[in-house]
DNA sequence: TTGAAAGCGTTACCAA
DNA sequence: TTGGTAACGCTTTCAA
């Protein structure tokens, strides 16, 4: 690789005219631009990001720290990221956290370690001293913490939502997936569908399950309906409990949504293609994604931020395991 | 953040002998170890990985390009590059390319002015010069070239295969949807069940694709069933497309596998949750980024590697918008 | 067993 | 308008 003075040599110039040519930092003669421009031109010379990096002690790297991109709603969050982070040409240093601390802190560690100059993190320990200390700017992903820089949805009125929507459609013997207990989001959904069930005085039955995964998935649809099978409505902790739900009541010759209602939550891209199409509370992952790139960079660049704190709309995807809401006839 | 120099100060040591204590390189007597271990624990020290890059000209990163991380085949790819990546304390610049070589090129560009010290790619382009003049190791993944370091499945004959089970099993008027004429693996797929078809003197009609994206492989579908309303199979280019499909046929009326059966493609996590669930050929998609992330290690490390394309076995996973195969019977 | 110093490829200050 | 040079934080050589 051809480096500054290889540069500076070939074109006849010092090293420090060729940098400040680089960088459009102070006078350049015309003539010697075109020296310099033709030498970078042969030499197919590209400045070395690691020494810059070491002399200005900032990168154009950025980290982003997920739970696991296998699951299917972190891949959209991702892709926002970076779309975002390409467009500025800044670069991602990637790592799946399992939701595991210690692995967590490692990464931030090799952040750290390699200069990056923001984080963007789902994390479930914002709270924790490995974020505190950072000095650099860190914005939390699908979580959020006090007035920390954050992206995020409400889960607690998306809960209650998918209560609602169920609750207004008729289901009466309603299941609540209760997603993992570590996971705030997956919490917040539960909360808020226990509190617009209570509300309605409509009994429910919780399955607690501890994973998003797609192999566990299936064995909690099986429970639910052996555990009660009486449940006449399913509020799944997300997209891929619920698809699990809705192929295990299809198999048990179920008709969805006639006998059974299933929301789920997220929407992810298969939500659509399934059959009947999954009715589910959307968060606008993409979106997310960006959101957060683009906040992060702002405050990369020391821009003035007056709200930290991103909540982004969820809204109700009203599909095929739902009924058409009986509420509607009455306006 | 504390500095080799910090530690060394606080430590009563030169920096020589912290560096030689770090990296266990030559001498240092037991009492001065315990002092800068001390020291070390004190101020928090870690080395800064880019002075480390900058002086060895090589890091601890590597480069990872997918086409679109939000195509559900990817993430299980990315997961396994990761795992293995992340267990030998390599780390991960990540980046979509969209099949799209300017970005190829850029991001190509960065991993190396970021001193990566070897690259993963699922590129269209393998034989381009931006590869050949690499001079850091490159595996290829889910593509190959000539005896190039690569991992990869068979997809020819994973063509061959879904036309074969989907010929057993009784269809006769067969729509092959072609993927992207630009995406190797596509190409193949498409000319095995074409030649598999061929010389069993089976009809079929060809749908060109364009892309892999969710929102089109709707289109596709609807175009299948209009253009072709015969068909009684349909080999997909890969699952989303398979799963369009079969949303398509089940809103239509059909039945599956009874009036049309559906093959798939790669096997992604949620083609068992369809219903009918989706019968596919496999890619062992994990396990290929494991095996790419392995050998880019091997070949960064220098080991001899005597064999440095690595194809994947693609299987048939049999499930429910398939028949029973007629051939079986008669065994 | 230890330390001084050169060097990795840049940038930025200051003098010319 | 240009160039010499120190500095960024580390590793490695060589001499002590």
């Amino acid at each position: 690789m051809a480096t500054i003075r290889d540069v500076a040599k070939h074109a006849g110039v010092s090293v420090a005219t060729v940098s400040r040519m680089i960088n459009d930092t102070g006078y350049v003669h015309e003539d010697t631009r075109k020296k310099i421009e033709t030498a970078i031109k042969e030499l197919h010379y590209t400045p070395n990001e690691v020494a810059r990096s070491l002399y200005k002690r900032k990168s154009r790297l950025t980290g982003l720290l997920l739970p696991d991109i296998a699951n299917p709603f972190f891949p959209e969050l991702a892709r926002g990221v970076e779309d975002e982070m390409q467009r500025n040409e800044f670069r991602i240093i990637f790592g799946n956290s399992d939701e595991n601390k210690a692995k967590e802190k490692e990464y931030l560690q090799t952040f750290v370690q390699n200069n990056v100059v923001g984080i963007i993190s789902s994390t479930n320990f914002p709270d924790s001293d490995m974020y505190r200390k950072l000095n650099i700017p860190v914005v939390f992903l699908d979580r959020t913490a006090d007035n920390r820089p954050s992206v995020y949805s409400d889960g607690r009125e998306g809960g209650r939502m998918a209560a609602r929507e169920i609750a207004d459609r008729g289901s009466r013997r309603v299941t609540v997936m209760r997603g993992p207990r570590h996971i705030r989001p997956a919490q917040d959904r539960y909360e808020g569908a226990v509190e617009a069930l209570g509300e309605r005085g409509i009994v429910f039955n919780v399955i607690q399950t501890s994973s998003f995964s797609f192999t566990d998935a299936g064995t909690w649809a099986r429970e639910l309906f052996e555990r009660h099978p009486e449940t006449d409505g399913v509020i799944a902790s997300n997209d891929i409990v619920a698809a699990a739900v809705l192929h295990e009541a299809l198999r048990l010759g179920k008709k969805v949504p006639e006998d059974v209602q299933i929301v789920g939550f997220d929407d992810i891209p298969l939500s659509r293609l399934l059959t009947p199409s999954l009715t589910t509370i959307r968060q606008p992952a993409y979106d997310m994604g960006k959101a957060a790139a683009s906040l992060l960079i702002r405050l990369i660049e020391n821009e003035i931020v007056d709200e930290p704190t991103i909540q982004m709309p969820v809204t109700f995807a009203e599909r095929d395991t739902t009924r058409k809401a009986e509420i509607e006839w009455q306006k």
